[in-house]
DNA sequence: ATCCCGGCCGTGAACGTTAACGTGATGGTT
DNA sequence: AACCATCACGTTAACGTTCACGGCCGGGAT
């Protein structure tokens, strides 16, 4: 009793097999409206066994919305972000979303397309590491779409937010730096945007330090790390924007033979997955990534949900745990 | 002039304002059927003045494709994929193709819900690193959808591949270790499904030398590397199925106080953005991992076009370069 | 007995696009 | 001069779903 594969099953052939009509298919199916327990399980059964799957185009044709979530971010090579997005894709699989991801490389411009090829795709909402967009850009998508921001601070109170912790985390790299003795520090900020956390909170740790700003990218701290070295010789710790210009600054360090942690230290952001096992094993913050990107998902949920329902609940403001672990090279 | 955006602009709209009807509009954008070059000019400039956006979903109602290309792996946590990743979104933007992408875990079951959510979702084509489903299920997807693979060889000879050329890249690998003196190889296999290319071309290279599988990540490179060196502790070089597998191997190796490489060699695949600052720097196969994706969604966009007009032509099977790069850990 | 109300379900219309077909004008062929 | 392609465009219908509305039926209040 195997259905022909080349012809599409309807809601129309569902409705004649269950004995009802197309409205109550879609009511037992959307849980909308008023449908008796009876028919509801009915109506189920025949979806199942006729092995019914409702027409995306069609259902988004009415209600303009496509089970699909937009996730924008800057560099998926950069391992933080598909760390991020394994907790995503798992957590948006249990909503029944799918997900549709843009790079941006931190590029103003594409970021507004993909956010803009996100809402012509009717996606239920989208999660986005905006690097470069302003708040009211930001605020503008928002109106469209429920929106959640990720690693950066809200930009209105109506958008939900999820976030390291990134103050404390860079306390708590400053502090260890500090505490080994280290005097003479420097920071190497990577975020070429909008947001800076981290670099504010270093310079209320480390008044005064140095701070160079690069890509956030190996060959970026590269070049930030050669540059502050270059005009402040007397810096024996670094704290980077992330693990990348971490790499990037003991390979700068290398080049120039100082040895790290012995001529100079160096402390990343993020905690990648192969941190410890890099020459020297890296001294950096901790976030649980997988659960960041999990967090995003359900906060946007919430945000779908409040939209729906037009309650205007608080959207939540996120600040996920940040700890230092020390390793070899600080 | 701003227009309002809580209402769609239809094709009607351009219609009505560049006094043509609808299915001018139509042919002017689709470049299907007759249509003069002046009306054609007239219709763009009115579709861009007036900002209009075909609704994906009327579109998809009648063509049953949504501008969308799926992209299925077995862990985007694995930095080799990623990497390819980043070629996939750019060559498929330039084809104004969106992605959305499917986590499986290696996982047949995930495996083919997300081909079944991919095609139930009207998309152009599937791309797919495909770990776990059989040649058969893949020809019936393909039956349904143009689909290239990855990394493993095609299904049947109508459905496009392109792969890293592995049994090249393990047999430089195999020689490099030879060549320095090494008898006794073994190899840490961490292909869990179909495809075994490298383990064949390595028992081609070393015949005899014991092979163990296990998951294709750090901890089941590290559980291969203790079971094979405990049931030969004559061998000293380990190649392994990617640089992840090598990683767990190094870490195992140095828990039991053996030196990478004076005491065991080892070698990796993939060449990882991370390889060099390793300790010890990875000895891996390089492939252009983005030339990969690039390669990917070209293939994909060939069979998408020999679909469409119905020329079955040679869907292509590429073998994408693969060179040995030395580093310090063999 | 009549009215009304709420629970349950059906009917028509609409969403915006493209495929299939139809039509009028133009120009060339017999 | 009659005919016939061909070109350029218009008209109708259809894709499959949900929304807005309306109808029916049973039971409690008037």
């Amino acid at each position: 009793m195997e259905a022909d594969h080349s012809v599409r099953v309807t809601i129309d052939d569902v409705a004649r097999a269950a004995g009802v009509s197309r409205q109550t298919v879609s009511r037992a199916m959307n849980g909308k409206g008023e449908i008796s327990a009876a028919t509801r399980r009915r109506v189920l059964a025949t979806i199942e066994e006729l092995d019914y799957r409702p027409s995306v185009f069609a259902r988004g044709m009415r209600t303009q919305r496509a089970g699909t979530l937009g996730l924008i971010l800057s560099d998926i090579a950069n391992p933080f972000f598909p760390a991020v997005a394994r907790g995503v894709f798992d957590a948006a699989a249990a909503h029944g979303l799918s997900v549709v991801v843009h790079n941006t490389d931190a590029h103003a411009g594409r970021e507004a397309a993909a956010a803009r090829e996100i809402l012509e795709r009717g996606a239920e909402g989208v999660i986005g590491f905006f690097e470069a967009l302003a708040d009211e850009e930001l605020v503008e998508i928002h109106r469209r779409l429920p929106l959640v921001v990720a690693d950066r601070r809200a930009p209105a109170p109506t958008v939900a937010s999820v976030s390291s912790d990134f103050a404390t985390g860079t306390r708590l790299a400053v502090e260890h730096l500090q505490a080994r003795g280290h005097r003479y520090l420097g920071m190497l900020d990577g975020a070429v945007g909008v947001d800076h956390v981290r670099r504010h909170a270093f310079a209320g740790s480390a008044p005064g330090a140095p701070i160079v700003t690069g890509p956030p990218t190996i060959t970026g701290g590269g070049a930030a790390a050669a540059q502050l070295l270059g005009e402040h010789p007397e810096v024996t710790a670094l704290f980077a924007f992330n693990d990348l210009m971490a790499v990037g600054a003991i390979r700068a360090l290398r080049e120039r033979g100082r040895r790290v942690p012995d001529d100079c230290a160096v402390v990343g952001y993020d905690d990648l997955t192969l941190a410890a096992d890099l020459d020297p094993p890296l001294t950096t913050v901790h976030t649980d990534k997988y659960e960041l990107g999990r967090t995003l998902v359900e906060a946007l949920d919430g945000a779908i949900r409040a939209r729906r329902e037009e309650t205007s609940a608080d959207p939540g403001h996120r600040l996920l745990p940040a700890t230092l672990v020390v390793r070899r090279s600080a």
